[in-house]
DNA sequence: CGAAACGTTGATATCCTTCAACATGAGTGG
DNA sequence: CCACTCATGTTGAAGGATATCAACGTTTCG
């Protein structure tokens, strides 16, 4: 299991912008634990009270809302180096609830102490605040999706850009990746009913466009599935602009 | 016209969370210019690089995204003592654009200004995160009607998003407020084709849940408009919690 | 083996879109 | 002052995309 952020994985492979050794060192002095979390847990509830940060070491997850009735939108997904909790610790409860897609690790950032760090180390709060505009980002392009992308595009582009993202943190191999989700997620992260959803992907696998197998999906042609998707992102990099 | 922050009439009406002096005077020293721009204005292109950050004084604007077809999908609304081009800020080009509602009165802070500050002023790098966070919050909540909501849920919805960010704002007067947003506006950011917009809005005006004069539109009742749109938030505080 | 979660498929219903036409009001130039 | 245009709003009819309902298949796992 992972202890020293000095050891970090993901930092080795590039997730994260180069911080300087005295970042890291107060980064990884305010690491409280690392908890392992099973497939399906609640990281955060809506409604929970002064919540903690986290950094997704490893796994997916997602945030979402339910409405009173039951009805649940997922807002996006999250991939190892996302931050987990940065709007709900920010307001006095959290609006949303996250929950484990895979089995998780998660490195506990306590709220207070990431706090401190913005006085101490101006250059991390820069980067907090990047990856909390990132997050938004990818809530845009969702409801993008949800408001003007037909059925057939809304699941073209969902995988796409989940290719796209899982590309970068090399999760892909050849053009095949980890793919947790139900059809339920799919259908409550695109705004449709499960059985639309399920006729949607139907359609665009005979066409060719990928394939499942063993919890893994094989992307035939990306820049296929983004024309059809309607999904032309301008590759945002690792590395903010200051 | 505003020159001085330490005159902003919107701080004095307490839209933002009290800041030191010491912090006033840093805004104050970075603000460059107070920029007047007219309604349908482009504040910010998608793909801008390189955009500034303002605050926005007076007026109202719009963050949207495009498809390449021309569908446009706005994202959230924007109302005085909001940061625009925060995100698009800290890539290097703008995922979307932005466009003035009414004519609106901006604060330019130049970017490389405000990541300065981050390091002078922790105090406020936090609020910069905060304002970035209930950003964030309201395309979630934008999200969640596109994807779940019905079209007359919806549109109930996002009246009493806006008057309720309107009535804290001091902007509304008994249960009136201005209301700048076409029908196209409307369907726009929910969603919904133009047409079916306008049925519905008739709809609920004929239900007498509101009514519409000369550019300002009146709430009967909240919260039946609330429970209509399923619409149920905890009132972000002015004032981050640390 | 049985149960539960997940996926698939066809039939039917409905909400929403599209198309088309017209109404209203503001601004503009003759 | 009128004619004109353009943006915006309104309404009815028809069509289509998506939802709902129902049933069954498949996989996983205790």
């Amino acid at each position: 299991m992972q202890v020293s952020c000095f050891d970090c994985t993901l930092r080795a492979c590039g997730v994260f912008k180069p911080i300087t050794r005295n970042e890291l060192g107060a980064v990884n002095d305010i690491k409280r634990e690392h908890v392992v979390l099973p497939a399906g847990a609640e990281i955060i509830r809506a409604g929970d009270e002064a919540p903690e940060i986290y950094t997704l070491y490893s796994g997916w997850a997602f945030r979402f809302k339910n409405l009173p009735d039951g009805r649940r939108q997922i807002l996006n997904f999250l991939m190892p180096g996302d931050l987990l909790g940065l709007q709900a610790a920010m307001f006095d409860a959290a609006q949303h609830g996250i929950e484990a897609l895979t089995e998780v690790q998660l490195c506990l950032l306590p709220r207070r102490k990431v706090w401190a760090l913005f006085g101490e180390m101006p250059g991390l709060a820069f980067d907090v605040a990047w990856l909390g505009a990132r997050e938004e980002g990818h809530v845009d392009e969702n409801l993008t999706s949800a408001g003007r992308r037909s059925a057939t595009e809304r699941v073209a582009a969902l995988i796409v850009m989940l290719y796209k993202r899982a590309k970068i943190l090399g999760l892909v191999d050849g053009d095949s990746f980890a793919f947790p989700l139900t059809q339920q997620h799919v259908a409550d992260a695109l705004g449709l009913s499960l059985v639309h959803t399920n006729k949607t992907l139907a359609r665009l696998r005979r066409m060719g466009m990928f394939s499942r197998a063993n919890g893994s999906i094989t992307v035939t042609d990306p820049h296929v599935l983004a024309r059809i998707g309607q999904y032309f992102d301008e590759e945002i990099p690792m590395r903010p602009l200051i």
